[in-house]
DNA sequence: CAATATACTGTATATAATTACAGTAATTAT
DNA sequence: ATAATTACTGTAATTATATACAGTATATTG
């Protein structure tokens, strides 16, 4: 999907808050009207650009007959397994992609990532619960982080974390604090937990 | 809001998936063509009286614009603390509202109960939550339901349901269960409890 | 350097869609 | 019993909308 310009990604964004703020799309009419085409072959044109990049829809002779075609943007994915070695959210670790629904949970959210294992039950996190994670939410001492230690990705209490020595807390008495010591071993705090959703009781 | 009628009801559930489908409303056409009507003055005529009813707003000279009057249908309640006494959805009960997301989470949510105390955390489930009840999904032995004794609503899993004996666990090795006989104390199950939600960890 | 893409104006037209008017008939409310 | 509501058919006119065609101008790509 080729990326639009700047002035294609104004009429995308008109037509979604058109959609958002009454329901429908636009017309060629409107679009020029807000956007002050003297003319609608104007919009008409930019519609096409657009959909020819895949983005929407024209269904031809339907007024008003645009259908967005919702890009991943709109989805959140469900990460299951992370295989050693590559990024999270690479395709093969997508389970599949729920729709960001805004205002359910922080809108914050880059994906969710499925709990394996017992390490955190002590805190009510569940083997199969999904954790919101927020890539860009600040990762302080104290909060529940996903870090990656040599290529494995764990969910843990952020306890310590200074220049040589990093501790993460399983909230589970059964097992130990790991202490890592980032310039030996390699890690890398990939985000922070701030919400769960769990799908069945 | 008046109540509609059969027909009128078909026509809204009508544009309600013609938006879901397609992403805007029928013209008088569609509609006629769906539901088999010969002249499209049928379908404006329904329209007006749905719009009468409050159902859906008509925007006067603009193709497709049927605006849908979200009713409460469209957001899912958020229980707060229950008043001793009156029905558990009761307006003063309603913390919040929060749309319905399809997909995010089992449709047959009927609302959110927020969870006081700690009488569930061994299954994970914490104060401060948000459980997802849901008032038609069968209660089965082990399924953890909303119970409401003596006016008290109270979160429980469902150990025994006989005539006169029913027995609800609270999961958390700190409390003992709670038998109730039925014909002598006041007991409703209220729902039975599908998904949890989490806003902050 | 030609071809293609971007970003428009301006005009015109077929058709999509709303919407008014004139009826019919059965059911429900007052 | 009478008015109002429900549930349509049928026709027609106005307006809303999509969309084609003919241009202009600039920027970008092969």
């Amino acid at each position: 999907m080729k990326n639009l310009t700047k002035r294609q990604e104004e009429i995308l964004n008109l037509i979604k808050s058109h959609i958002l703020d009454l329901g429908f799309p636009p017309t060629r009419a409107d679009i020029s009207r807000s956007l002050g085409f003297k003319s609608p072959n104007a919009a008409e044109q930019h519609l096409r650009a657009i959909e020819k990049k895949g983005f929407i829809k024209i269904l031809s002779g339907a007024s008003r007959g645009i259908v967005l075609n919702d890009s991943e943007n709109d989805q959140i994915p469900v990460i299951g397994l992370v295989a050693a070695g590559g990024p999270i959210l690479a395709e093969e670790n997508i389970e599949k992609t729920i729709p960001r629904s805004n205002n359910l949970l922080s809108s914050d959210i880059d994906y969710y990532l499925r709990v394996k294992g017992d390490s955190m039950v002590d805190i009510g996190i569940f083997e199969e619960d999904l954790i919101g994670v927020s890539k860009s939410a600040n990762t302080k001492v104290g909060s529940v982080v996903v870090a990656r230690i040599n290529n494995e990705v764990t969910v843990k209490t952020l306890i310590e974390m200074s220049q040589n020595k990093v501790v993460l807390r399983p909230e589970n008495r059964k097992y130990d604090d790991i202490i890592v010591n980032p310039q030996v071993e390699e890690l890398a705090i990939e985000g922070s937990c701030i919400a769960l959703l769990r799908e069945s009781i």
